[in-house]
DNA sequence: GTCAGTGCAAACTTTTTGCAACTAC
DNA sequence: GTAGTTGCAAAAAGTTTGCACTGAC
């Protein structure tokens, strides 16, 4: 699916949500909603709240953004993940779930598929429990820091040596 | 291993790591450690304060939990979680890794026992990525969530029968 | 016209930081 | 004695809330 076709669907999604629930359509949650499905990977608060005033040229409140997420989550076309200092936010329509691989060191997150395991967590019973979306975080040392590391202690040796 | 001998056990490597490091044994840190290890399950920071406070008579200020448990996250004697609102903590030294069961509507957290599902995951290969620990996430309805919001579900539509 | 939604600022919560006092080494 | 730690309070960062105004219905 193209991304203005993505864009549509989701926006025809949302509408029926909010339709349901007895929500207004403004122009402010359509361009958040928007914003979001242009952005490729994960995010945060302060980076989308830029990104709209910038790029869209669209400026909502921090608090209108709030609100907004919290009926994406809830529509499950948004998911949050919590790695870092701040909340991280992802659009999650049409996209395959994948995992986070986070490097404790530096804090750099990057996204892995992996079909076998992704099935095999789906596939996990549960007892007494309906699984809606799980998360995975792999905590790491990424090859920048674990390079980083063994100069380190290397360099550390040799003194001890003098 | 019973608890005391656990509790020795973490104190010795806690020794080890601090020595290593160049750090200073205070009676605080290991009265921390010490109060970490005798709670089974998570915990956030409050939870903790108030423990060493009331249960273990041992005052400490929240600045000292705040570095106390830095080092032991880097001494993988603990392990964060960021579900919910506030960090989490858990003690890691001889405790299994398990995942966890996040009820999406009352914030309940399960702790989830799967052999398989743990081997599969530590056997997963990352590219240029050294793998040290891992967290999973599980997210929906928990059991009574679920039912209640099939009750729900029926009264709305008697009503609309009406 | 009404009330849900918005923007703003203030409040609140969790975590970090600066600094004087303390103490492990 | 000295430098790493602690406690305290203030600050910072992220999120929530109260309230007057606006605009979707």
């Amino acid at each position: 699916m193209d991304s203005q076709n993505l864009k549509e669907t989701v926006r025809q999604i949302f509408t029926e949500y909010l339709n349901l629930h007895g929500h207004r359509k403004t122009p402010e949650r359509f361009a958040i909603l928007d914003t979001i499905y242009s952005i490729d990977s994960h995010f945060d608060m302060e980076t989308l709240y830029t990104r709209m005033a910038e790029e869209e040229k669209f400026r909502v409140s921090r608090a209108t953004l709030y609100n907004t997420i919290l009926l994406l989550l809830d529509a499950h076309l948004v998911v949050k993940h919590q790695f870092g200092n701040c909340s991280q936010y992802e659009r999650c329509y049409c996209s395959r779930t994948h995992h986070h691989q986070i490097c404790t060191q530096c804090g750099k997150v990057e996204e892995v598929q992996d079909d076998l395991l992704r099935e095999q967590i789906a596939q996990t019973k549960l007892k007494r429990f309906v699984l809606s979306h799980y998360s995975l975080y792999l905590y790491g040392l990424c090859s920048k820091c674990s390079r980083a590391n063994k100069r380190k202690l290397k360099d550390q040796i040799k003194k001890k040596e003098k």
